[in-house]
DNA sequence: CAATGCAGGTAAACC
DNA sequence: TGGTTTACCTGCATT
């Protein structure tokens, strides 16, 4: 990716404002007007996404609701569907863990779950504590889709490496400790602020900089 | 074509 | 005890 001034940023968020903004208000809806059966669907694909693509992912999901093994297919099944997804046999293990935990007598209780922690930050601390397979990148994805990621950062290797080449870190680590996740989310939080663009704005704009689109 | 390198992470093992 | 390394596993681009 070519060097990104920051004159460039502001430019371009405020062309994209309107779009990035629409698609954030279609994820709200999801945590204000959608049940906890649109939820788990999120988190299943929140699930699938580390080091795959989101496209494969997404079909996945839609294959695991068509043939109705979302909400009841046992492990074996579940992998079945998920061809071309890296660590297809863990992440599968992982979607029947977290679906036994959000389970109470048949029902999915997701939502009240979430509401109880009060605040999406304990959301994500909740989050990455209960549900295996589930850290810090991912819940703040899983936050951002469903409309409650808007004081959270996504911290992938994009946002990483954009962050190096502002000299906003020194270096990208191979993994992130909780400890280096929040203070980096810090860092690009003042960051956003001082180039007057939201945070979680800044991932799309970033994105639509490296691929020309906004949805991913 | 085969070999190689490396992806939008996380848990667990390892000092 | 907490930071660092490794296993998980497959598709795809590059050589």
């Amino acid at each position: 990716m070519k060097k990104i001034e920051i004159i460039e940023l502001k430019h371009l968020h405020w062309k994209l404002f309107p779009e990035i903004e629409d698609k954030l208000n279609s994820f709200r809806k999801v945590w204000f007007e959608e049940n906890d059966e649109r939820l788990w669907e999120e988190l299943v694909f929140c699930l699938l996404t580390p080091q795959s693509r989101a496209e494969t992912c997404w079909k996945a999901v839609e294959s695991l609701k068509s043939k109705e093994l979302i909400l009841n297919g046992n492990e074996k099944e579940i992998l079945s569907e998920l061809k071309g997804i890296r660590f297809k046999t863990k992440k599968a293990y992982y979607i029947i863990e977290a679906r036994k935990s959000f389970n109470y007598s048949g029902k999915l209780k997701i939502k009240e779950i979430l509401a109880s922690c009060e605040t999406p930050f304990k959301m994500r601390e909740w989050l990455t504590k209960n549900v295996k397979g589930i850290g810090y990148k991912e819940a703040s994805h899983f936050l951002r889709n469903i409309g409650l990621g808007d004081n959270l950062a996504i911290l992938d290797r994009h946002i990483l490496s954009f962050m190096l080449d502002m000299k906003l870190i020194e270096r990208i680590t191979l993994s992130l400790s909780k400890k280096k996740y929040l203070e980096i989310e810090e860092v690009l939080r003042n960051f956003s602020q001082k180039i007057d663009i939201p945070l979680v704005h800044l991932d799309f704009v970033l994105w639509y900089l490296k691929t020309g689109r906004i949805f991913k």
